[in-house]
RNA sequence: GGGAGGGUAGCGAAGUGGCUAAACGCGGCAGACUGUAAAUCUGUUCCCUUAGGGUUCGGCAGUUCGAAUCUGCCUCCUCCCA
């Protein structure tokens, strides 16, 4: 028997709708499923502590291979015991690969058969990311989940680019899971990869499920794509993949594709979307998205969300976290913040009592109706 | 009392004869953001409903084909000397 980091239990299978709840069960506790994570790329989730997160009911948080390499570099980290000491963050931890900057950083990398080469977004340096590199960060950084390290491919792109993009990607996902040196201690985790082509993406899966992961991610999302799209992808992205393997959706973070995630079998998201949009000033709100900086809210002292029981919407008005945020106050973004983290992690919670009573389909179409959303908007909300 | 320098859109500040309804910054108004190079970026900001038109650069009167830019007077502000 292979020695095995996390285990995924399924709990519940919704009667009316097919989506389902679980636990997993992490070196660093079990979460329930499914769940939002937090992003928290250079080791901090933007401005909120640890005791914010819980109060939250935050689980699983993310941090990023490339950033922390940078700074503070994987070596210190591991000489602070870890990401989980590190940042005083004890619930499970996720460590995406690298992959993700491959696109993000498009403009300052070239990508060849043995990994990537960077150039510091820092200072200029040359730095180099190789599946065994990627792997040797992660188990270093010790988080409970790692991630192969991938290509994300611009959208769109060629048929061609794409087929030569995943059979490299599913090469590095070999090397990734050969490389890893903790198995037991860390669920390393593949990931699907074909863009909007339907076979590319079955064969990614089917290539990936041979290999025999922990879990599965369908990445390549999140990437400009359509709403309509990004369904698809998702469903090409899961006919291969095993029903019992825990199934995660990587940046995506929009509540309607969040629940529409779910529908098709999703455990996992993450996404950095409502901790940047709270830095910026808009909620997600039970009454929609909030602007925080209009002037209609100037003397508006109600709630920013009657229907939210977070720290700031217990305590706060909108007129006062509207000047929070004119001022420039770092409350006003640690408040907004937390406020649309909670939302989701809400969102999640309720999702899941809706599955676990054979009504998330109803749930879910109370949702979209309210928010006068459809499977095809490509904003969302 | 003598001398010097100034008054430009909500604020600060460029511009010193036509390419100027007037750079730029702030402030204001609105929008975007999806495995974080993002406490960032974009649009807009004299008046009129767009094309376009109408009024502007302390005030008044001039010079000129044409003035925020040149001249005269008035007015207000700052600094230096008494």
């Amino acid at each position: 028997m292979k020695k095995q980091a996390i285990s995924f239990e399924i709990t519940h299978i919704c009667k009316q709708s097919g989506a389902r709840t679980g636990i997993l069960h992490t070196p660093h506790g079990d979460v329930l499923t499914p769940m939002f994570m937090p992003v928290g790329t250079a080791a901090s989730v933007k401005f909120i502590s640890p005791e914010e997160l819980y109060e939250m009911n935050a689980g699983i948080i993310l941090a990023n291979t490339y950033h922390c390499m940078l700074r503070p570099g994987e070596d210190i980290i591991e000489q602070a015991g870890g990401l989980h000491k590190f940042m005083n963050y004890n619930n499970p931890i996720l460590t995406d690969s690298g992959g993700f900057q491959v696109f993000s950083l498009a403009d300052s990398r070239k990508i060849t058969e043995e990994g990537v080469h960077f150039k510091s977004h820092l200072d200029g340096s040359a730095l180099f990311i190789s599946p065994e590199k990627s792997i040797e960060i992660q188990n270093k950084l010790g988080a409970d989940i790692i991630m192969a390290f991938d290509e994300c491919p611009p959208y769109p792109v060629s048929r061609e680019y794409m087929e030569k993009s995943v059979a490299r990607t599913l090469r590095w996902a070999q090397r990734c899971k050969d490389a890893h040196q903790k198995e037991g201690q860390q669920a390393l985790f593949g990931i699907v990869q074909g863009g909007e082509f339907k076979d590319i993406r079955r064969f990614s899966a089917q290539e990936l499920v041979k290999m025999d992961f922990e879990g599965y991610a369908i990445g390549g999302t999140s990437v400009g794509e359509s709403k309509e799209t990004l369904y698809r992808m998702i469903d090409y992205s899961m006919i291969d993949l095993p029903k019992d393997k825990v199934k995660y959706l990587m940046g995506v973070g929009s509540s309607d594709a969040l629940l529409e995630g779910i529908l098709k079998g999703v455990d996992m998201f993450d996404c950095v979307l409502p901790t940047r949009i709270a830095r910026h000033g808009t909620l997600m709100t039970s009454q929609g998205r909030v602007n925080i900086k209009r002037a209609e809210y100037a003397d508006d002292f109600t709630a920013l969300d009657p229907e939210c029981d977070c720290y700031c919407c217990k305590n706060y008005t909108k007129a006062y976290l509207r000047h929070l945020y004119r001022s420039n106050e770092g409350l006003g973004t640690r408040l907004l913040s937390i406020h649309n983290l909670r939302f989701l992690i809400k969102l999640m919670e309720d999702a899941r009592a809706a599955i676990n009573e054979d009504r998330f389909l109803d749930f879910k179409e109370e949702f979209f109706k309210k928010h006068n959303l459809n499977s095809k908007d490509s904003r969302g909300f």
